[in-house]
DNA sequence: CTGAAAGCGCTTACAG
DNA sequence: CTGAAAGCGCTTACAG
């Protein structure tokens, strides 16, 4: 059974092809009883027209490229799964589809070539990249090669390069973070850092440090560690910093994200350090799953749907040739306070 | 800048269009000087043929597409960040890519129209559908349309239909489950049904009956609930069915899956029922979280990622027109042990 | 072993 | 307002 293609619903319809392609277009030139007719004709047939032969005449993909880095991060990470949601619906909302590859990094030569060959072939229309870290040299290549790419979390002071878009953390949330604590009484204060080679755990060690100096607070190497992203690696890290400094412990400890905070909550309970009474913990991202933790757990929130709704947006626009697209956007967090922290009485 | 083009590599290496596309289709016949000659060329500009001119002349897109029902479900559970990744991995392994869409169902108009477009404008070589209910026209119109399509957990009986691939738990779930509780010694089983209009939930049901009454369990209408799927449902059915029979509770309970036992959990604690102590629950699936809850899960376990590859791999094999391939596949469950379930003394 | 030619399904200036 | 023609980038019989 051969398909059913433009010819065949111009002749059915006792037009011809152009003017098959002008009603299916949505040109203003045909007069509405030959689009009536045409259309019946169409919705007949449930006919559309194969993309493979719009492509080749200029019309977009209308697809975008999600490149997902870091395939330990996803698998362990239950807020991926909602990562996912957003940009699929942010894309559909707009006419988009979303094509996904899960990458374990950017380096491997394979993976490069795998990434390269699907910008090169015309699947997409333009990238996102989430979880690239700081460094990424085939994006550099692909922005060079006048690709249209997005970038969560990965931010260039260089904003000259418009087909280069990124949407980012508030670089606030660190110091925010501190502000909280110190207002509730607490003094020694531990962090729990991220994956340095990350944007924003950079950030927020950095805004970590403001606020503690803001607040002339001591930092203590014995009250810092590198807890990376996910549980487990928290979990090391508390459990070693926390073993480390028993005799003069900190009265809260700030992790860098929520599953990092997942992680010193078991590290607290080896060390049967009861949560807040004994030790205060705030974390960041707003995980889904720190409503449930017990206690459930405080922490520095983000709209990963808004943040993701925007770079989609301006990626479209940007494919879309639309004028002044911001090239980054900066979202704001804020504090989500349930019962993982208390206050500490002043003498 | 203009895109280098097949014409352009064939001139750059001094030989026809046909032999770049015979080198680049590795065809046997290119003398091997030939090929290394125009693979250089190739290498260099890092052209890749366009899939707009390749898909013209018959090739496959080498995509599927991996519609995704149920928005809400999706939002709640964070199981599905694996599955999406089991899907992806599984396609990814075979070179192929993954197209995914989100739908909240298959019944409205736009979703039916949505979802038809993706097939008939040949963006995809087939579709797999997750989260289906029992009966879907539009799947059967596109199955009668010739298009593959790959089912998880929706079986048909007629397995004359090479192009509709299915995947499924297997039907023996409650049944064990059953054999479990009444090996510990529980005779008061509840039991909490899913959604009925998903295949599994109809399944599992059944075998939970058959397990009942293979022991000569009593089958009680104040011992059974309709819990849906995600962890709300499951506590509003537990906490009804629990108040309303708290003069003769069950001495276990169990859910048809995991997000359903998260839900029970909650009710429990609310009425001050202890688990295992004063109620033991068990659910389904081998949700990650049930490791973490208080306490953990025991549950009849399945192998999702086994469950994906085996209907990936069949779709894909479908699509490269092997033999021999099976329509339905069955992937048998085991019991996984962990607290929530105690030893009954019988008298 | 290899090139010239036809053809895939569409859209879009062009001409009328 | 509308049709005939050209062209997009590829692959594949066909002929030599």
């Amino acid at each position: 059974m051969k398909r059913i293609n433009s010819n065949d619903i111009a002749q059915l319809a006792g037009v011809s092809r152009s003017t098959v392609s002008r009603v299916i277009n949505g040109y203003s030139n045909v007069p509405e009883e030959t689009r009536r007719k045409v259309m019946k004709v169409i919705k007949e047939h449930h006919y559309y027209p194969l993309i493979s032969g719009q492509l080749l005449t200029g019309k977009k993909t209308k697809t975008l490229g999600l490149f997902w880095l870091g395939r330990a991060a996803i698998a362990r990470d239950s807020l991926t799964s909602s990562y996912f949601m957003h940009v699929i619906d942010a894309a559909a909302q707009r006419g988009y589809l979303v094509l996904s590859c899960i990458l374990d990094n950017l380096t491997e030569k394979h993976n490069i070539n795998y990434v390269r060959k699907i910008f090169m072939e015309g699947r997409i229309d333009a990238g996102l990249f989430v979880g690239t870290s700081n460094n990424e040299p085939l994006i550099e290549e692909l922005v060079g090669l006048d690709k249209i790419v997005g970038l969560f979390d990965f931010y260039h002071e260089n904003e000259d390069v418009p087909n280069r878009l990124s949407v980012n953390f508030d670089r606030d949330s660190g110091e925010a973070t501190i502000d909280y604590l110190y207002a509730l009484g607490h003094r020694k204060i531990a962090v729990i850092d991220g994956d340095l080679s990350r944007l924003s755990c950079i950030h927020r060690h950095e805004s970590y440090m403001r606020g503690l100096i803001k607040h002339s607070l001591p930092l203590q190497n014995k009250w810092m560690a590198y807890g990376g992203i996910v549980k487990e690696s928290g979990y090391a890290a508390a459990k070693q910093m926390l073993s480390a400094c028993m005799d003069d412990l900190p009265t809260a400890i700030c992790a860098n994200n929520d599953g990092v905070a997942f992680g010193v909550y078991q590290a607290c309970e080896e060390l049967g350090l009861r949560i807040p009474e004994d030790i205060s913990v705030i974390g960041a991202d707003g995980h889904e799953n720190g409503k449930y933790t017990n206690p459930p757990l405080t922490t520095y929130s983000f709209d990963f749907k808004e943040m993701f709704a925007s770079l989609v947006n301006r990626v479209i626009d940007t494919v879309e040739q639309k004028d002044n697209i911001p090239q980054s956007d900066f979202i704001p967090g804020h504090l989500v306070e349930r019962a993982s922290c208390r206050k500490i009485e002043l003498l």
